[in-house]
DNA sequence: CTGAAAGCGCTTACAG
DNA sequence: CTGAAAGCGCTTACAG
């Protein structure tokens, strides 16, 4: 089918492309007659404004672009869910990528994006990256960005974050509370700022407890997944049969350890304590439901949006723009795997 | 950072506009000189096309839309996951939006892609879709488009699904295998065609095995949650005690009803076997592990992006192009929900 | 092998 | 209040 364009308009009603415009635009300077001929023809016609067009000539895209790590993941979907909602709530649409963890794809990927000509781009970075120099890239082109969750501290962006430190700590003292001496930290990968966070608030939490810290009580995870937590959980009964509490880096990986204890007859909470990180859906529907820290998955993308539209306002206003950080609350939930009385 | 232009490069290099593009578009006829030069000097500049006036010139977008009625929801993202990358292979970014499995949702981003102008959709329609007029639209301004999952038949376009009668018979017959003589089916609202065929699946079922059909064992959701597997679990027993089987229209209600059944006391399978379907990541680590049908996620994504590409380029060489169909294969997941020695 | 020119469909500063 | 014209940055049919 036919697109209709100004010039058909124009010509059907017998007044120039500029008019026309205008009067679709709601310019004062439109006769209302004309105006009002020009929107009953353009209705009954269903005339958009070609997109492309309208790009060319205010060079936006109203468009936006997300990397994240992975799609088919609690948290980052809902994280989705809460950008894409806001998005559209201001006439963006969303352009969303996925690294899958590599640092190689991130790179490509900002690249894509940064061709395409978005408006601003919102991200939450690898695993692997520990390499800055295409993000300084978003920034270098004057591209908004905001980063989230997974951020990389030394580029000067606005960011919507948790305080990952102060969390972990508040789910390592829950454990002490509860009664743990001896706690196990299943941990992140190393590059990530959230995973090095978590741990540092681990650690903390010891040493407020003078609980001595001990290496060989931390384990790495390189893939964050079930499998690994399971490993560990057997690794962990093994060299330190007397660990009685585990912070675990994300509910993923708790849910392995879970798995691993079921399986082998370890008690739950009674043998060892164990809470997760994120609140996944499924924490609260394993057995047993698993304790852990809530992090607002879907306000994180909302905040995001919202952070990255005003700077998008502010360029193009072309007012200056001072990069922003959000922190969110978390909260810790205590659910069974935890529950000693 | 000011954009790179081609007429910024043939000024510096004292040539034409029109050479310049053909150099960078590996035209034959530009002489391996100028072609060099031209190279050089847009690789040293980093040109990069601006896709705004390549958009607009050759009329394509190298965007494609996708609607779907939820992000965060296992199944679906892991669909996403499929479509994104196979879409990045071919040079094609995806804009998402979700229908919130709301019509009136589904309808405005219809219409938002159209305006867009995105070289295709790829849809699975929400829950409330019982009208068909928007996606005739797609269909009648020319858009290539794939239904997937849940497809409106009477819409003549490609589509990728799963024969979800044949897999819901089998599922269905599984417990009758394992010796369930009163067999009750939760099943999906009463729109979406993948709904309706599970539930004519259980009844062919029921039929083939000479077990009678008894529209009291049929609960139908509203809103295909966990609260309402849940429920319905209480209401099944309370209803009828004797039930000592359960299909379940997808694994998040059926994990639901495990969690009714697991906080009552009623063991599964022995006093009643459950068997969901699509094959959640969740299914495996939940006690006990749930039965399910193995729905290809990630497949279905790419099939459908490949079968849009077909189209894409048929419409683009102006052949004519017959909608096709593809069916994936499911798979039954026998696990410990429905595991009657 | 090279380039002038038209055109994609819009927006907007400017003249009348 | 109306419209001619320039221009966004590219592609490509055409002439030389």
């Amino acid at each position: 089918m036919k697109n209709i364009t100004l010039k058909e308009i124009a010509e059907t009603l017998g007044i120039s492309i500029t008019t026309v415009s205008k009067a679709l635009k709601d310019y004062p300077d439109v006769s209302p007659k004309t105006r009002q001929a020009v929107l009953n023809l353009a209705h009954q016609l269903q005339y958009t404004p070609n997109s492309f067009a309208v790009n060319l000539r205010t060079r936006e895209s109203k468009t936006i672009g997300l990397i994240i790590p992975e799609v088919v993941h609690h948290f980052f979907s809902s994280v989705i869910n809460g950008i894409i909602a806001e998005a559209e709530k201001n006439g963006y649409l969303v352009i969303i990528l996925q690294s899958n963890e590599s640092l190689e794809l991130e790179k490509k990927q900002v690249a894509l994006l940064i061709n395409k000509r978005v408006d601003g781009i919102l991200m939450s970075l690898s695993n692997e990256s520990n390499d800055d120099d295409h993000i300084k890239e978003i920034l270098h082109k004057g591209i908004p960005l905001v980063q989230f969750d997974k951020i990389s501290k030394l580029i000067h962006s606005s960011k919507v974050i948790i305080n990952d430190q102060l969390a972990a700590m508040q789910a390592v003292q829950h454990l002490v509370n509860i009664g743990c001496k001896k706690i196990a930290h299943i941990r992140g990968p190393v590059n990530p700022q959230n995973a090095i966070d978590r741990f540092l608030g681990y650690k903390k939490a010891l040493e407020k407890n003078s609980i001595p810290f001990n290496t060989n009580l931390v384990y790495t995870c390189e893939r964050v997944s079930f499998e690994e937590g399971y490993a560990f959980a057997q690794q962990i009964k093994e060299e330190h049969p007397d660990v009685d509490g585990i912070f675990v880096i994300t509910d993923l990986v708790a849910v392995g350890v879970l798995a691993y204890f079921n399986e082998h007859n370890i008690k739950v909470p009674q043998d060892v304590a164990v809470i997760g990180f994120s609140n996944w859906f499924m924490s609260q529907v394993i057995t047993p439901k698993l304790s852990t820290v809530d992090q607002p998955s879907y306000e994180m993308g909302s905040e995001a949006l919202k952070l990255l539209l005003e700077e998008m306002t502010a360029r193009r206003d072309e007012k200056s723009f001072q990069p922003k950080t959000i922190e969110l609350k978390t909260t810790i939930i205590e659910r069974e795997s935890t529950a000693r009385s």
